[in-house]
RNA sequence: GGGGCGGUAGCUCAGCCGGUCAGAGCAUCGGACUCAUAAUCCGUGGGUCGUGGGUUCAAGUCCCACCCGCCCUACCA
C-alpha cells in the first residue's frame, strides 16, 4: 500500500489542518502495517510553489533560507506528532525530483502546444480567475498577458470519466466523487501548465527545451507522487502495488481527481487507485490561515498538549465530512475524557488491583464467564471494526471501536468487583482485564503509538510494574 | 448562474435501500461503589428531527419549493 499526503506549499510553518492530514496518514500506515501489509507512507514539501518565493520577499530573506527553514518545520512535526512516513520528499531538495518532472514532460510532448494566455491571475492559488478579488486570498488579481504551455486536457474527458465511474480510480467520501463527476461532465478545458519564468528568477523547474518558462507548480506538484520514488521502488510502489492512496483537503480535489491522472495518462504511465479528501478545520470558530499568520501552529499544539491528545482529538473528534472547529477546550475536554479519565484510569485500576490481590503477578487463568460476554465480544471484535471503519477512511468510527474496550472493561470491573470476590474468582476476572488491557494496547497502536507503548509496557510481563498515571489529566 | 453538502435533545453529532429512528456521547440532576487519575458504574432529562407542501397504509428517512450555513464551479447580461 502506498499512501501519500499531499505536499504543502512551505511559506509558512505547518498549522493543524496539515496535521490532520499527516496523522490520517499515519494510522492508515500503522494499521497497515500491523497488518503485516508492505506500506509506503510518503509526505513532504512543495518548495517551488511562487508562493514561497512571495513569502521569502516580504520576510526580506532568500527564498532558499525560507524554503528551508519552514520545510524543516513541515518536517519536524514526525517527532512532535509521532509520524511514521517512510519517505519525505522536498521537490526542491530531492534528485529524482526535477529529471522526473522533465522526463513526464516530454513524455506528454504530444498533448502540449504554446498558446498566448491573457488573464486576471492570484499569485496565492497561482490560478486564473474571472474576476477579482480572489475568493481564497481576498486579494486582488494581476492583469498576466503571456505566452504558456497548454495541456490538452480536453481530449482526456471520457477517459476520466470512465475511470471514476468504474471505479477504478475510488474517490471517497462519495459526495467528493460526484463533485469531481460533475466537473468533469460540465467539459474539461485545456490548462495552461506553465509560467513565465521572470516572474520567479531562479525558482522553479525550466519547462524542457525552453527556458524562458518554468512548469507550472502543480505540475511540478502532483509529480511527486512519482518522482520521489527512486530506482526499484518506482517498480514496486507504482507499478506492482495495486493500493495507491493519495490523501488531500477538499481544495486540491481538482487537481489530484482530474489534472493528475490525465497527466499521467497522457505520459502512459500507471494511475492511482484511491483519493481520499478530508474536509477543514477551523479554530475557534474562524478559518485556519496561513497568510494570516498561525493561529493553529501544529507543532506548538502538540508541544503543549501532547501528541497523543492532540493525535487522539483529530481522529475521534473530526468527522469524515464537514468541516470540524477545533478549540483548546474541545482537546482537553476529549483527551481527560479518552485517554485520562477512560484508558489511563482503567489501565491503572486493573494494575492496582493485579498489585494488591496478586501481589503483581498476573494471573494465568482466564474464564469467559457470562459477566464477561461483553469485554469478551469487544476485545474479539474491535479489529474487524477498525479495519472495516479505515477501508472506509471513517477514522471517528475506527477511533470509537476501540474505545469500546475500554468501556466494556469498566462495566466489567463494575459487574464482578474483584475486590469482592473469592480469590479463585478474582484471579479470573484480573486475568481477563489484564487480557483486555493487552488487547486494548493492541488496538491503540495505530492511534497512540507512544500512548499504546505504555499501556503496552504497564500490562506486560508476568509481572506488572509499579502503576503510574499513563496519561495525566490535562485540565486542572 | 450551475452542481453538491449540511441544518436531529443545551453542546458535538449517529441515524444505509421509508415502517421500535426519535438515538449516542458530553453537560445537568439523582443514586451506587471504592480497585482507580475527585475516577468508574447505574438511572434521569421529553428535541414540532430548518420551513411549507406532496407521495404513501406508513417519512428525519422519498419528491417539490423555500430559508440558513458551507463547499466546488462558472461568470452569458
Amino acid at each position: 500500500m502506498y499512501i501519500t499526503t499531499t505536499i504543502p506549499y512551505v511559506n509558512a510553518r505547518p498549522h493543524l489542518g496539515h496535521a490532520l492530514e499527516f496523522v490520517q496518514g499515519d494510522v492508515l500506515a500503522r494499521h497497515y502495517r500491523g497488518r503485516g501489509e508492505p506500506v509506503r507512507f510518503q509526505t513532504g514539501t512543495d518548495d517551488n510553489s511562487l508562493k514561497n518565493v512571495l513569502a521569502a520577499e516580504a520576510e526580506g530573506v532568500p527564498v532558499r533560507e525560507l524554503v528551508d527553514r519552514n520545510a524543516a518545520a513541515f518536517e519536524g512535526l514526525r517527532e512532535s506528532y509521532d509520524l511514521s512516513f517512510d519517505a519525505f520528499i522536498r521537490t526542491s531538495r530531492h534528485p529524482g525530483h526535477r529529471p522526473g518532472v522533465e522526463r513526464i514532460w516530454r513524455a506528454i510532448d504530444g498533448d502540449l502546444y504554446q498558446r498566448h494566455y491573457e488573464g486576471l491571475y492570484c499569485v496565492g492559488c497561482e490560478q486564473f480567475y474571472g474576476e477579482g478579488p480572489c475568493p481564497e486570498h481576498e486579494a486582488p488579481l494581476q492583469h498576466i498577458s503571456e505566452r504558456n504551455w497548454f495541456f490538452r486536457l480536453s481530449r482526456y474527458q471520457d477517459a476520466l470519466l470512465d475511470l471514476i465511474r468504474g471505479g477504478r480510480l475510488r474517490i471517497e467520501p462519495a459526495a467528493r466523487r460526484n463533485e469531481v463527476l460533475a466537473f468533469i461532465e460540465a467539459g474539461l478545458a485545456d490548462i495552461s501548465v506553465s509560467r513565465a519564468a521572470d516572474r520567479a528568477p531562479g525558482w522553479g523547474i525550466p519547462v524542457p527545451g525552453d527556458p524562458s518558462q518554468v512548469v507550472y507548480v502543480w505540475w511540478d506538484a502532483l509529480a511527486n507522487y512519482v518522482t520521489a520514488l527512486d530506482g526499484g521502488d518506482y517498480d514496486r510502489w507504482w507499478v506492482a502495488e495495486p493500493r495507491k492512496i493519495h490523501l488531500m483537503g477538499k481544495g486540491v480535489i481538482r487537481f489530484h481527481a482530474v489534472y493528475w491522472p490525465a497527466m499521467l495518462l497522457a505520459a502512459g504511465l500507471p494511475l492511482p487507485a484511491e483519493i481520499f479528501v478530508h474536509d477543514y478545520l477551523t479554530a475557534g470558530g474562524r478559518k485556519i490561515s496561513k497568510s494570516a499568520g498561525t493561529p493553529a501552529d501544529a507543532e506548538a499544539i502538540a508541544r503543549a498538549y501532547g501528541a497523543d491528545a492532540v493525535r487522539w482529538w483529530l481522529l475521534r473528534e473530526v468527522p469524515r465530512v464537514g468541516d470540524a472547529d477545533f478549540t483548546v477546550e474541545r482537546l482537553v475536554a476529549r483527551a481527560d475524557e479518552d485517554l485520562a479519565n477512560g484508558v489511563g484510569n482503567l489501565v491503572n485500576r486493573v494494575v492496582t488491583m493485579v498489585h494488591r490481590f496478586q501481589d503483581g503477578a498476573v494471573p494465568i487463568v482466564a474464564v469467559d464467564g457470562d459477566a464477561a460476554r461483553g469485554l469478551v465480544d469487544a476485545c474479539e471484535s474491535a479489529p474487524g471494526r477498525v479495519h472495516e471503519a479505515l477501508e472506509d477512511f471513517d477514522f471517528r468510527r475506527a477511533a470509537a471501536a476501540v474505545w469500546t474496550i475500554v468501556e466494556e472493561a469498566n462495566k466489567y470491573v463494575e459487574r464482578v468487583q474483584p475486590w469482592r470476590q473469592e480469590p479463585g474468582d478474582r484471579e479470573a476476572s484480573l486475568a481477563t482485564l489484564v487480557h483486555a488491557c493487552r488487547a486494548l494496547a493492541g488496538q491503540l497502536a495505530p492511534f497512540l503509538p507512544t500512548g499504546a507503548a505504555r499501556v503496552a509496557a504497564a500490562v506486560s510481563g508476568e509481572r506488572l510494574p509499579r502503576p503510574e498515571p499513563l496519561f495525566p489529566r490535562l485540565a486542572g
